[in-house]
DNA sequence: AGCACGCCGACT
DNA sequence: GTCGGCGTGCTC
């Protein structure tokens, strides 16, 4: 039996060097570490980054070493029991990364770990089993299957799991080895077995001097010299079939060459070979504007860093980058290129192809789980110079990062609502700061918090095609970005007022008129709808019934095109009723249009001519063919929801409809506006482009709206000023930050106590710590009050970052932490 | 996660 | 009484 450990007692002056190691424990919430002892075999090959295995509870874990100490906060902490993988996983800079995501956003060290390490990292860890000591003869008699797990282990240095269950039988073996573990007779080991996820490389072992003595002395062995004289003139490895060819030799001649030292062979991540043709033709973007481009350079050029927020269209902004990128690969240093999607992320690539030097990685190149981890390898090696990827690259292990580009920053893809809820574009920003890099923050739209940083002076302005606008715009109310390029005409119909046409009154007799003048043209139109389905609400005339979802606080959507009633939250569906199920009455009113709605009602007011529509109903490769249907012409209208943003490039002609433009501006959010302002700015730019003789007609019941005055003169300051006067009316970010506290349980009162709780909890740690300027609201239930059967209430606190940094680590399981949250659902 | 502990209702 | 489900707290 062990010893009982002393519960408690003074500090522990043990002497000795303990360190602190970031546990990966799914459970253990916040940025919690835990402090281990290292054991004197493990003090000259330990080091912080590095991976290691520790005794966790009952449990035996992996962590990360994040520094280490010489007095423990805790009296007699366990050992490491293993260094897994020596070379550290993470630098410095990596670890300090690391903190600073788990304090900011609250999220679970793990998952920052795992996040920060090679994917799948789990799934290479292998245990192995090997013998301390036998136990005397003298003591009791050992269980025959321990007996014979001792006798295996007796005659092989170690062995997994799976190779001592062919010794002893599977259940046998579990009931086994704990005790075994346990009584010290046995040592459990974890290796690390990576997969190089790539192809055997050839590498010269000794320094090229060495090799040159070696191919002097080497007398008549003609291939193997060659395939030295091959390995010396360069330096990097090359791939074995690549070197065998140069040389003309084959594996017999290399193999001598590793035998005697000379050579080293290695599995490494190769890059993809970029398909010849697709670059080739690509020209180089121009640079259109040379002041802003030099503005650029003089970024890139100093010393140190500095955050910009570069203003321009977008292939204005891509060939600023293409010489960004070129500029700072040049002098040998990393650039990371971060888009809001994949797809947005492989299409930078491609304009980088062939025009910066260096290899350049597209982080969806690698899709097997092997890949993946090659080209985490390969990052780690520094054999990549340019990286582009989702959000999710910026956790690729960088180590000259010279720098980070962050392209359509305003994007909330970028902010991960899942596992971390990190918000990449800020978290690339501190990244930047910790390589002592510049970042440029890329748009045509900035996020209301970007460009008041651009207003407090924390971040510089670039603003591409028109330095003077610059000048004009920023004080006064101006014609805003993109004025050197106006999207056409924009039309505001107030459909409180306007006749209207279609069944429900959806289409005003303007936008009517104006797709009947495009179809005369032999033209075509988009129609921007928010929302899928053909009405949104169903409600029974007699008694007021609504049908709403069981488990969720929504109301059911009806879609024709599954004969259906539909949750958009959980999916659950009903059949369409024909009759109210309280009153019995069959006088159900539909209301609210989707865009199956307003597809059938194009197809009635424009008989024979092609109307289709693209939403998350439609299946993604009738997506893809209805889009080109629309861009060759054979659709004539096109009604979608934001999914024909996946189909931007085809979307561009002289008509863009917004049936409704304020689904959205009403609720309860403070970000609503902007995201309503950013995808109607989306659209314009997407449908219109550049055209001087577009039009863009906005169907609103609030045209006094900010949002909506700003999108009729095109000008984003008409949209940030009134906005952010009422963000500072209420200390909402950008002035303060918001976190938001969730907790979900399929009890309505025990989520409302538990909501309760917290918030005294909350309340009490802000008292103790002398906290004062934070301010809460709620708790109350969430505005999606049920979801999926369960109930959900939240607590929402408005702070500065460090104020909220204590908070964000008091609740308890069950709780979601969102810091920076996306929206308030 | 995985385990222990304690509270409560249901059963011997 | 005591068995066991479930909710809760802890892991250096």
């Amino acid at each position: 039996m062990k010893e009982p450990r002393p519960s408690s007692g003074e500090r522990s002056v043990a002497s000795g060097l303990f360190a602190e190691v970031a546990v990966v424990a799914p459970d253990v919430r916040g940025a919690r570490t835990f402090h281990y002892r290292v054991p004197r075999r493990l003090e000259s090959i330990i080091a912080a980054g590095q991976l290691v295995f520790v005794g966790f509870g009952r449990r035996q874990l992996h962590g990360l070493v994040m520094k280490f100490d010489r007095s423990s906060p805790v009296p007699d902490p366990k050992p490491i029991l293993d260094v897994v993988w020596e070379p550290p996983l993470l630098d410095g800079r990596g670890l300090e990364f690391l903190r600073w995501m788990a304090a900011r956003y609250g999220s679970p060290l793990a998952a920052c770990v795992e996040s920060l390490l090679p994917p799948n990292l789990q799934r290479y860890l292998e245990h192995s089993y090997s013998l301390i000591a036998a136990p005397e003869s003298a003591a009791a008699p050992l269980p025959a299957a321990s007996a014979r797990v001792i006798q295996a282990l007796t005659d092989a240095p170690a062995l997994s799991e799976s190779e001592l269950s062919q010794y002893v039988g599977r259940t046998a073996l579990k009931k086994a080895l704990p005790r075994l573990l346990e009584n010290g007779h046995v040592r459990r080991q974890a290796t690390l077995k990576l997969p190089s996820g790539g192809e055997r490389m050839a590498r010269l072992a000794v320094s090229i001097p060495e090799a040159r003595d070696a191919i002097l002395s080497m007398g008549r062995a003609p291939k193997r010299r060659a395939i030295l004289t091959v390995l010396a003139g360069t330096l990097a490895a090359l791939p074995i079939s690549e070197l065998l060819d140069g040389a003309g030799a084959t594996g017999s001649s290399l193999k001598p060459l590793v035998d005697s030292g000379l050579v080293k062979i290695e599995r490494n991540y190769r890059l993809p070979k970029p398909d010849a043709m697709s670059y080739r033709e690509i020209r180089r973007p121009k640079v259109a504007d040379e002041s802003a481009a030099s503005a650029l350079e003089k970024l890139i050029d100093r010393e140190g860093h500095a955050t910009a927020l570069v203003l321009g269209e977008h292939q204005d902004r891509v060939a600023a980058y293409v010489q960004a990128v070129d500029r700072v690969a040049a002098t040998g240093r990393q650039v990371l290129i971060l888009a809001p999607t994949e797809r947005e992320a492989e299409n930078l690539y491609r304009s980088f192809l062939g025009h910066v030097p260096g290899q350049i990685a597209l982080a969806a190149h690698a899709r097997t789980p092997a890949q993946r981890v090659g080209l985490w390898r390969s990052l780690r090696a520094g054999e990549i110079d340019v990286l582009v990827g989702p959000r999710s690259a910026v956790f690729a292990p960088l180590t000259r990062l010279g720098l980070v580009i962050v392209d359509r920053e305003e994007d909330r893809n970028y902010k991960d609502r899942r596992a971390t809820r990190v918000q990449a574009r800020d978290a690339a920003v501190h990244l930047g700061r910790l390589h002592r890099c510049p970042v440029v923050l890329g748009t045509d739209t900035p996020a209301v918090e970007t460009f008041y940083g651009v207003e407090k002076e924390r971040f510089r302005f670039i603003l591409m095609g028109s330095a003077g606008l610059l000048r004009a715009t920023r004080m006064n109310v101006g014609r805003g970005w993109g004025a050197q390029r106006p999207a056409g005409v924009v039309d505001v119909v107030d459909m409180r007022s306007a006749p209207a046409m279609g069944h429900g009154g959806m289409i005003s007799e303007q936008l009517h008129i104006a797709l009947r003048e495009a179809m005369d043209d032999g033209g075509r139109a988009v129609l921007f709808v928010n929302r899928r389905g053909s009405a949104s609400l169903t409600i029974c005339q007699e008694c007021g019934y609504v049908f709403s979802c069981r488990n969720c606080s929504t109301n059911l959507v009806q879609h024709r095109s599954f004969k259906s009633l539909v949750c958009h939250v959980c999916n659950h569906r009903e059949t369409v009723p024909e009759s109210c199920p309280e009153c019995g009455s069959s006088r159900l009113r539909l209301w609210g249009a989707g865009t199956e709605a307003v597809t059938e009602t194009l197809r009635r007011l424009f008989p024979g001519e092609r109307v289709d529509r693209v939403d998350s109903d439609v299946d993604a490769n009738i997506v893809s063919s209805v889009a080109d249907g629309f861009r060759r012409g054979a659709i004539r209208f096109l009604v979608g929801t934001t999914m024909l943003f996946n189909v931007a490039e085809s979307l561009k002609c002289r008509l863009l409809g917004i049936v409704q433009a304020d689904v959205g501006i009403g609720v309860p959010d403070y970000s609503a506006p902007e995201r309503v302002f950013q995808s109607l700015m989306r659209l314009r730019r997407s449908v219109l482009g550049g055209g001087m003789d577009g039009r863009m007609i906005v169907q609103t019941i609030m045209p006094e709206h900010h949002v909506i005055e700003a999108t009729r003169i095109g000008s984003y300051i008409r949209f940030f000023r009134p906005e952010l006067e009422t963000r500072r009316a209420h200390e909402f970010p950008p002035f303060r930050r918001l976190v938001r506290f969730i907790y979900s349980h399929k009890s309505s009162e025990k989520a409302q106590l538990e909501a309760e709780g917290l918030i005294e909890r909350l309340r009490l740690s802000m008292s103790e710590s002398g906290v004062t300027g934070v301010q809460f609201m709620g708790p109350a239930p969430a505005l999606l009050y049920r979801e999926r059967g369960l109930h959900r209430w939240h607590i929402m606190a408005l702070g500065q970052s460090e104020e909220l940094e204590k908070l964000i680590s008091l609740p308890h399981r069950g709780w979601v932490v969102d810091a920076d949250p996306v929206d308030l659902f």
